[in-house]
RNA sequence: GGAGAAAUGGCAGAGUGGUCGAAUGCGGCAGUCUUGAAAACUGUUGAGGGUCACACCUCCGGGGGUUCGAAUCCCUCUUUCUCCGCCA
C-alpha cells in the first residue's frame, strides 16, 4: 500500500511512474486525494464536536460534585444534540476511511526507476547469464518421462490421493527433495539467514499484510470453517512476523530463511507448459526474507541476487537473470529479478527464483516500522526471494544431468543424498 | 470437548464511573559523578489522526451497548492460564 503522504506530496510523479505498469492511475489517485480531503475534514469536525462534549461532561461532573444538580441537568440537555452530531460524523468518517482504504489497496507499488518498460515477459531484460548448456544425446527426455522411467515421481498416484498438481515423490526422488531442502537451508544459514519454522496456514490479517489479499484472493486455498488460508509462499508467515512491530534501528538487517510447502490454486493455467513439475498446486520452497533500513535495501537486494547466483553455480545449472519489466512486475514489488534455469530437454527457460524489493509497500500495510535516530517511527523496507523453489530445480537437474545410464547427482548434493546417481 | 480465572504502556504491575493516557518498579534514552565503566542521583521515555507549530481528537485484547461522562458497568467474540477429559 502506498503512503498517503507520498500521494499527497507527489501525485504526478506517482501517476507517471505507474505508467510503466501500463496503468493510468490518474482517476484513482484523484479519487484518493478527494476522499482523503473529505476524511480529514470530517475528522476535524468530529474532533471539535467531541472536544465540546468532553468539556461539557467535565462541567457536569463539577456541578454534581458541588451539589448544583439543576444546572447540571440543563447542561445535560445540551449534550444530546452533540451526541447525535458525533454519531453521524463518526459514520461518515468510517465510510470515508473504508472507501479510502479500498482504493489504496487497488494501487500497486511504484516501479523502481531501473524497471524497464514493457507489457509481457517478452519485455523482461536479461541482465546476466552463466553456465554451459549441456549437450544431451538424441534420446534425451523431459523430466516427466525421466520421473516415470526411474520411478521417482508418481503424478497419477497424486491424482488419486488429491488431484492434479499434487505429485508423489518416491525413493530417490523423495530423498533428492529432502537433500535440496537441507542444502538450501544450509547455504542460507551460512550466508547469515536465521532458519525459521512457521505455520503453513495463516489468518486473513496476514494475507492482507503481505498483499496477497485482496489482490490474489482466488489464488489461495481457503479453509472456510476456520477462515484460514494455506500459504502460497513462506513470505506470508515470515514477513508477517513483523506485523505491527516497531523495531530498533540496530536490529537491521533482519535475515530469515524458512522451508515450507507452498499451495497455489493456479486457477486458469492449463496447457503444455504446466506438464510435470512445471506448475503444481503444492510444491516445496526455501525462502529468504529480509527487513532492511530504507537506505540499505537495494544493497540487500543485490546481495540476495549474488547469494542465489552462488547456489546455482554450485549446482552447475545454466541460468540467466531477468529484470522484470513494468507489465510483468508483481503488484507489491518495486523491483524484481527472476532467475531462470535452462532446461535442455524441454528447450525452454524455467523460472526458479524471484527476488524482490518491496520498499515500504508491504511495511505500510504491515505497520512495520523502526525508530530512526531522532526517535521518529519510519517504515522499514521488506525483501524476499526464493532460495530456491524445488520443483523446477529438480526438473533442471533431472533434464540437464541425464546420461545414457542414469541421472548424475550434482556434486554438492551427493553428501545430502547419500548416492551419486539415479538409475 | 467440560468447568473456572484472566487480558492495562518494551516488560512487570496498580487502577471498579469524572481529578486516568493511566501510579509504581524494571528496562530504554539523556545528563551529573568517574580516567572509563558500574553504582548512585536527576530528567526523559506508548501509538495513531490533526496542525507551519500548538490546540484538539482517538486508542487500556477486538466489536457492540448503558451513561452527560467508561480502563472501570453490560453483551459478544478472540486469546491466555488453571483443573478435568482426549491425544501425536
Amino acid at each position: 500500500m502506498l503512503q498517503l503522504q507520498a500521494i499527497r506530496d507527489s501525485k504526478n510523479n506517482i501517476i507517471n511512474a505507474l505508467k510503466k505498469r501500463n496503468i493510468d492511475a490518474t482517476t484513482i489517485v484523484e479519487n484518493v486525494l478527494e476522499l482523503d480531503e473529505k476524511r480529514r475534514a470530517t475528522q476535524t469536525k468530529l474532533d471539535n464536536t467531541l472536544a465540546e462534549s468532553n468539556k461539557l461532561s467535565k462541567e457536569i461532573g463539577m456541578l454534581f460534585k458541588t451539589g448544583k444538580a439543576q444546572e447540571a441537568t440543563i447542561l445535560k440537555e445540551k449534550t444530546v444534540a452533540l451526541k447525535e452530531e458525533s454519531k453521524t460524523l463518526t459514520e461518515d468518517l468510517n465510510t470515508a476511511a473504508e472507501e479510502l482504504q479500498q482504493l489504496l489497496y487497488q494501487i500497486p507499488n511504484i516501479p523502481h526507476e531501473s524497471v524497464p518498460p514493457g507489457s509481457t515477459d517478452e519485455d523482461n531484460e536479461e541482465v546476466f547469464k552463466e553456465g554451459s548448456i549441456p549437450k544431451l544425446n538424441k534420446n534425451a527426455l523431459p523430466h516427466w518421462e525421466l520421473a516415470k522411467k526411474y520411478d521417482i515421481i508418481d503424478f497419477e498416484l497424486g491424482v488419486k490421493i488429491t488431484g492434479a498438481g499434487f505429485p508423489i515423490y518416491k525413493g530417490k526422488g523423495a530423498r533428492l527433495q529432502r537433500a535440496l531442502i537441507s542444502y538450501f537451508l544450509d547455504k542460507n544459514t551460512e550466508a547469515g539467514y536465521t532458519e525459521m519454522q512457521v505455520p503453513h496456514l495463516v489468518n486473513e490479517a496476514s494475507g492482507f499484510g503481505t498483499g496477497q489479499l485482496p489482490d490474489k484472493e482466488g489464488q489461495m486455498y481457503h479453509i472456510g470453517a476456520d477462515n484460514l488460508y494455506l500459504i502460497p509462499t513462506a513470505e506470508v508467515p515470515v514477513t508477517n512476523l513483523f506485523r505491527n512491530e516497531i523495531i530498533k534501528e540496530s536490529d537491521f538487517p533482519i535475515c530469515y530463511t524458512a522451508y515450507t510447502p507452498c499451495f497455489r490454486r493456479e486457477a486458469g493455467s492449463y496447457g503444455a507448459h504446466v506438464r510435470g513439475l512445471n506448475r503444481l498446486h503444492q510444491f516445496d520452497k526455501v525462502e529468504i526474507v529480509r527487513v532492511e533500513h530504507p537506505s540499505k535495501s537495494f544493497d540487500a537486494l543485490d546481495s540476495m541476487v549474488e547469494h542465489v547466483k552462488n547456489i546455482l553455480r554450485e549446482l552447475k545449472l545454466p541460468y540467466r537473470i531477468l529484470r522484470l519489466c513494468g507489465g510483468d512486475l508483481g503488484f507489491t514489488a518495486a523491483l524484481t529479478f527472476d532467475f531462470e534455469v535452462f532446461s535442455t530437454a524441454q528447450d525452454r527457460w524455467l523460472e526458479i527464483s524471484s527476488v524482490s524489493n518491496f520498499e515500504t509497500y508491504q511495511a505500510n500495510r504491515l505497520k512495520l516500522r523502526y525508530k530512526d535516530e531522532n526517535g521518529k517511527n519510519q517504515l522499514a523496507h521488506t525483501l524476499n526471494g526464493s532460495a530456491l523453489a524445488l520443483p523446477r530445480v529438480l526438473a533442471g537437474i533431472l533434464e540437464n544431468y541425464q546420461t545414457e545410464d542414469g541421472i548424475e547427482i550434482p556434486e554438492v548434493l551427493v553428501p545430502y543424498c547419500g548416492f551419486s546417481k539415479i538409475d
